[in-house]
RNA sequence: GGAGGGGUGGCAGAGCGGUUUAAUGCACUGGUCUUGAAAACCAGCGAGGGUGAAAGUCCUCCGUCGGUUCGAAUCCGACCUCCUCCGCCA
């Protein structure tokens, strides 16, 4: 959530800011409301202050034993305009806050103009697509060939579409990624390695700001309160400094997961029905960070490089690339996305999408650090990213290595994790 | 599942209907003293919001939501959560 003081005090300039997002910021709907806020809390304050002064008296009056049926007459009709004028100054306020939380983050000024994807701009690139002296074969083929390989039609007869079932050897590898992953961000780059809870409830998923604007992404329990299964491992990670008002000196934090994401899909009918780009249930390594706003565009170049590296350990090659403002997520400031060579598309796809929330996360979660200099509380920022989607990592695998035969080959660092095997078959 | 006890500022912890503008301690900040440091002493120090040029001033907040009352951290109800004991269990 944007700060709601300065979205009034700088209200133009808020809007022409949220334009670069294709968001129009409604002006008049804030102004409006903002208005008779102002009227209505000045009249309902000093109603209050009114009550709590007749109130002290009464005390004082009793004590000295004196008669209070002076100061208590109009006391009525006092509290019923009170409770009218708070009722409806409650009203009021939700309205507004119901609206700034579906407002998204104001992008940088460094990203990109642009409407949509086809307005990113890919910055970097590493690797060098390999030329295949066959007709390379997508991941669902190559894997439904395999003696023990993916099984999406045993999936669909468990749950449904957009599920798949990895059997032996494939199993084993999607497996031997995270563990390679999550041992190369907590042994190499600092992280703390996190198991958390896959379920979470309605604060967490508001805290992070998949609430309230898309509840239909999510999958929700029966169960009350609301529960919702975790789209990414970024909604637990980051929520464990809700609330929190952390030491300077415990900055930055590092924190990595893995853990299954789930998400319902809603809206993505017809994309990528084929094979396991697209699923309910996925698995991801997470990063986050939570740092001190003045070093959070370092730390998202940091953790960048941290998901970049994987995907350099595993020889994919893959290309980086500078989200513009049209399509950045919601809550983001900047996002790089690392977009992986897939052969049988022959195009890169997302296989991770590295972000900064600046304090747009914080403010809804209250997370804040205490500034030395300032002696006063203040928002940390975070970021997060995915470090890196594991069945994307494991289909950009599958296509890269394979032979002419439909076999496998296992990369170098995967090996461990997978001892005397060379190839999936 | 049963019985009992808790949730108060960064932390610990008092308060249990009206000088609470939440005691006190620790931590923190500034100062005195000291060659320097420690100790001691003095002073300051919760969060969010409104209003104001500022000084200031007002409102809200004691797990959450609701209720009683002129007045609630304090009383009542529901819920969340933590701890202890018993039972059950991977």
């Amino acid at each position: 959530m944007l700060d709601p003081k300065s979205i009034r005090l700088e209200l133009d300039s808020t809007a022409i800011k949220l334009r670069k997002k294709n968001f129009d910021l409604d002006k008049d709907k804030i102004t409006g409301l903002e208005h008779h806020r102002k009227t209505l809390q000045l009249e309902t304050e000093s109603l209050q202050n009114e009550r709590n002064l007749k109130s002290k008296a009464v005390g004082k009056a009793k004590a000295a034993g004196e008669d209070v049926s002076d100061i208590l007459s109009g006391m009525d009709a006092l509290k019923s305009e009170l409770d009218q004028k708070k009722q409806q100054l409650e009203g009021l306020q939700d309205q507004m806050q119901g609206y700034l939380l579906r407002v998204p983050n104001i992008p940088s000024d460094d990203v990109p103009e642009g409407k949509d994807e086809s307005n990113n701009k890919m910055i970097d690139s590493w690797g060098t697509p390999r030329k295949f002296e066959f007709e390379a074969k997508d991941h669902a083929e190559l894997g439904e060939n395999l003696k023990e390989g993916l099984e999406f039609s045993t999936a669909t007869k468990l749950t449904g579409s957009r599920f798949v079932v990895m059997r032996g050897g494939i199993a084993r590898m999607h497996r031997a990624l995270i563990q390679f992953m999550l041992d190369t961000h907590s042994l190499e780059h600092g992280y703390t390695e996190f198991n958390v809870p896959y379920i979470v409830n309605e604060a967490s998923l508001k805290g992070t700001s998949q609430l309230p604007k898309f509840e239909e992404d999510l999958f929700k329990l029966h169960h009350d309160p609301s529960y919702y299964l975790i789209p990414t491992a970024e909604v637990p990670l980051t929520n464990m400094v809700r609330g929190k008002i952390l030491q300077p000196d415990s900055l930055p934090l590092k924190y990595t997961a893995h853990t299954p994401c789930f998400r319902s899909e809603a809206g993505s009918y017809g994309k990528d029905t084929k094979g396991m780009i697209r699923q309910h249930q996925f698995e991801k390594i997470e990063l986050v960070q939570i740092v001190k706003p003045e070093n959070s565009e370092e730390a998202l170049e940091e953790l960048t490089s941290h998901a970049e590296i994987i995907l350099q350990k595993l020889e994919l090659p893959y290309q980086k690339v500078i989200l513009c403002g049209g399509d950045l997520g919601f809550g983001s400031a900047k996002t790089y996305d690392l977009e992986v060579w897939l052969p049988s598309q022959g195009m890169y796809r997302e296989i991770s999408s590295c972000s900064s929330f600046t304090d747009f996360q914080a403010r809804r979660m209250q997370a804040r650090w205490r500034n030395p200099n300032t002696g006063k509380p203040e928002l940390v920022h975070t970021i997060n990213g995915s470090g890196v989607a594991v069945g994307r990592a494991l289909v950009a695998i599958m296509e890269n290595y394979q032979e002419k035969s439909g076999h496998i080959r296992i990369p170098a660092v995967l090996k461990k994790y997978m001892p005397s095997m060379d190839y999936l078959e």
